[in-house]
DNA sequence: AAGATGAGTTCTAAAAAGGAACTTGTCAAA
DNA sequence: TTTGACAAGTTCCTTTTTAGAACTCATCTT
């Protein structure tokens, strides 16, 4: 399967890696949370050959995840910033670090820490039921098929 | 910079993204959180190429997020199960699948539901703070350098 | 003896990434 | 007024990865 292909899938994870499911892109996008902004800033900090930054740049924008946005005429300079649909990937970006910190520490401790502005303190993220509110882990959840379904998709839970 | 020197930098996201940073490797942890076990599953289920498909379970057993456990003996056979490390990245999963519902539904509605076992309802995945338990979304939360920060890192927050 | 199964490996061609240098428009300094 | 710097890309060429298809190998089944 090509990765043009991907797109066309039933399953959003499938749909949704194809927009954010490579290296470089999940690493600015890191930097985007971070308030990276430009090109050069991008390329300095990633190690990233300009070539396939410009181009995962110029993918994110087509997603409608970054937006490029004048920030001076003459000369014509651009920045990128994340659009609604780029910060809605935060909770995605917080579960990255979170799992990071956990499993893939080097044991010279945390380099970030999270702040909540709200309560003032450096949190972890914990995943809640939307209903219920209670924290919900891998063996708490029962998937099953949805109005969207259209496979065999090999689902069967249980055992 | 090249994908195995990923591994020393100082952010915990990317030590993650050198480990499941890959398309490939997204989708069949996907596939792994549904029970899928097999290799000729896998293969089936996602096209992928057989070599990249054992090239991509060998890393992630490398890794301790899958564990290849014999079933059988005569012929000797091995399934791919996640191990407790490949199951803490249960939030990342739900974060993947609910960004693509909402920012990448092809009309179709959902494919998948999620059920929560303790309260019986199909839910969305929601990530709150773990000192507070409020929910936090992007501009809650300040980041800021931690113990194991080694950078200049050019983590301005503000503006 | 002739398939079928599961889990890979091997091969070649095509696609993607790495590396380094080059371009373009504008301003600032020598 | 030439020289250099800056920001944001492009171009060109080489090295790595992937795709796609076929092949292997040990065991069951018919």
């Amino acid at each position: 399967m090509r990765w043009n292909e991907l797109d066309r899938e039933a399953c959003s994870v499938a749909r949704t890696v194809s927009v954010i499911g490579d290296r470089w892109t999940l690493l600015i996008l890191r930097d985007c949370f971070l308030r990276v902004r430009r090109f050069d800033d991008f390329q300095a900090r990633l190690g990233i050959t300009r070539h396939i930054l410009a181009d995962r740049l110029r993918k994110l924008v087509d997603d409608g995840i970054l937006r490029r946005e004048a920030y001076q005429d003459r000369p014509k300079r651009h920045e990128y910033r994340l659009t609604e649909k780029g910060l809605d990937l935060h909770p995605l970006m917080m579960a990255l670090v979170h799992w990071g910190n956990v499993h893939m520490d080097d044991g010279a401790g945390r380099p970030l820490l999270h702040r909540h502005r709200a309560c003032g303190h450096d949190f972890d993220p914990v995943t809640v039921c939307s209903v219920c509110g209670e924290p919900v882990g891998a063996r708490d959840v029962h998937v099953h098929p949805g109005p969207g379904d259209r496979g065999p998709g090999l689902i069967q839970n249980g055992q």
